[in-house]
DNA sequence: GATGAATGAGAATTCATTCAT
DNA sequence: AATGAATGAATTCTCATTCAT
């Protein structure tokens, strides 16, 4: 009599919730893959070994690489994305609710699978034209309409100027771009020793970036100083 | 009957100079087609196509797909940048090197291949972290400094006040970065006509981000507002 | 409509057994194509196609080319030996013995495939000199070590003289040595007839050599009549 | 102004024998790389490279890689032989002829191509079985003629007895094949020490092997004793 | 005559996918 | 549901051969 340690198949996921754990664990295992290999060069095998299943089981879940990159994207970002940064903006004043956004945007770049989901897109997304449009229009671009809306809920408080909040809330996005991709490309975590020079300080700069766009954005333009702003 | 031009064998290289160029144009293709599939996806025979090769002339100028990637990493990334920048400083004071420099950025953008080699370190860094080291230390810390120095400079020409220039300098790449992979990932150059809500206007974004920091740079911090900044 | 016999997907080998078994003539079909053709103009596919099998298939058993070079000097080379050779002496008196060594070896030349395997060492031996090494400390030189000890026997026993029976061991091994070689290279078994004049009488030649051989230990050396021999 | 040695295109071979000469060092590269590497593992440039000429020279003097092997076979071997063993029987009485002959192939075995060819044929021989049929024939067939007149000259003068001189013929060959094959798989002259246990004393050997040839030709057949002998 | 750049057929090896158990 | 043996298309890389200079 074999304990289920000692048997060489696993478990199977009888009810349905069990199955959606399953699928959620492939998906995650497959994020690890496409992450740290690139699509082309992850191996359904090894997706499929992270979480102790066989090669046939995935594909009992998932029918090819390309709809388990598909599945990644559509069913992975999004929930993470809304979940997390519909919460940071509340009801308060606009600057409490940037700097709690910031806050909230540091945990997730530490905490959740998003990071390794824009690396994924980057590095892979050419080859998926249309989950590329699907991201940017359903996770990006909702993230840009946030931050736009508290811009110009800022401005309409009274607590801030600002000429062209579209283009504003990209500079807003840029250093977590950055962080992200600094993190996931120039800071290994798997082998060998991570070049501790390479190592960027999250909170720090993440900080007085946001010291600096309230400064700028409290601050009345002069006329004319500011370029006439084309937005995206 | 062919004329010359249709013959199947290509022009030979016969000089070092043309074997040079040949070497050159082989890179380059390696990097559209890297950009475009990954370097796993990316297929020896295509690069060659690109320039009218056969694969076997390709290893006779480099001896496998990771040597390709290797030169281009060491050879296109660095003469590249150095030959950009550092010409883009030179003797005038902070306030309008900085000027001419994001100046010039956006001619990199727009008309190097810098920003491709970025996507495709990105992309593909993970299988080659000796090559992401070098490129770290020998391309990125070689701009973080020159930014580091500007901005000492500014300060120390009283122009500025900066407490954290290390940190700055990171973001003032930051959003350089942003446009870069913006561009990269969702402008979708080749088929199709390209997302046009997609389009950034590269121009308006990097002039509203200079003006940004040249407020916040000529802004004397009240004590105790700025973080203790840690660098990278 | 196909029967069970036309599918083009084989039968999967599931238990060890099967594995075991459908490794062994994996080799044995390496074997012939590696005798026929030589290391490395022998096609994966060819081998695999002899057992009816994909190439694919093949490199489940075997990692690679060298792989299956090395498992099959490791593999077949020395059970065949140790099995048949071994049973030869037993307990009779050393001319017995002979004989009946010589005996077993004509058997072992017609019907094992170790002949194959020597003239596959033979042949492409230099690209494995570990594999070479090996074979002959763990196959020759045990078939020399046998031989000696039997001429030993025989001394001792007062049936025969023999001044250096390392050396001769190596006689008596030569004539069999040249049988394997021609029977090999000069009787094409496989395509177009086999040439009738190069047919060598195997039975006669080796009757011959071991009435030869009984003949030269029986005989007592003069003294000074032999050289001072040196062993091997 | 370039000395001979810093060109980097050989000298032309202009007259009839200087290109005999250069097909000649050709061939001895070719049989270099063939036994080394076997027919199908040898290339082309290296055989040019070994006597300083580009591959395009190589195909001035034959017309493919199969040519090249042709032509070793056809226009080495038959030479090298004829040239040596002829020389060695000459006028005297049998076993004078027997010992002069044996001591005339430990010269051969040292210090001709012979060996090398021998090994070659055995490798490759079977992809060239028109040139085997010749090898056999126009060399072997030879030698093994040569010998058995040898023998029945011995006979015919009352030195020896022989009942099946075309058998016995085979048996003289034996030890030779026997000590250019150890030779030439066992004893690695390439790189790294042989292994000094497997150095074959070559001279105790074949002169063993003659005092053994001596003596049982000068032995009296016991009637009934030896087989009915078949020849080859 | 000599060269070596260019070519592409060919071989080893990988891996997504299928399917019998 | 789960498994992993079997498959073969696809890809990297090699090397005999050609041919313009």
């Amino acid at each position: 009599m074999l304990t289920s340690d000692e048997q060489n198949t696993a478990q199977r996921a009888r009810t349905d919730l069990a199955k959606d754990q399953r699928r959620m664990s492939l998906l995650m295992a497959a994020l690890d893959e496409f992450f740290e290999k690139g699509f082309s060069a992850a191996r359904m095998q090894d997706i499929a070994k992270r979480v102790h299943l066989s090669k046939g089981t995935l594909y009992l879940y998932f029918d090819s690489k390309q709809a388990l990159f598909k599945a990644l994207i559509e069913e992975v970002a999004l929930p993470t994305l809304t979940t997390t940064l519909q919460q940071s903006i509340g009801d308060q004043p606009a600057p409490a609710a940037l700097k709690a956004l910031m806050q909230n945007v540091t945990r997730v770049i530490r905490h959740s699978p998003l990071p390794r989901i824009v690396k994924v897109i980057i590095a892979d997304g050419k080859a998926f034209p249309d989950l590329v449009s699907f991201y940017r229009t359903q996770v990006l671009d909702r993230v840009f309409t946030l931050i736009d809306s508290l811009l110009q809920k800022g401005v309409q408080q009274g607590h801030w100027y600002c000429l062209d909040t579209a283009l504003s809330a990209r500079l807003v996005v840029a250093p977590i771009l950055f962080s992200v991709i600094w993190r996931m490309v120039f800071e290994a975590d798997e082998y060998g020793l991570p070049d501790q020079q390479a190592k960027l300080d999250l909170d720090a700069l993440l900080q007085l970036h946001t010291n600096n766009l309230l400064l700028i954005l409290a601050t009345k333009p002069e006329l004319g100083s500011q370029p006439e702003a084309h937005h995206v």
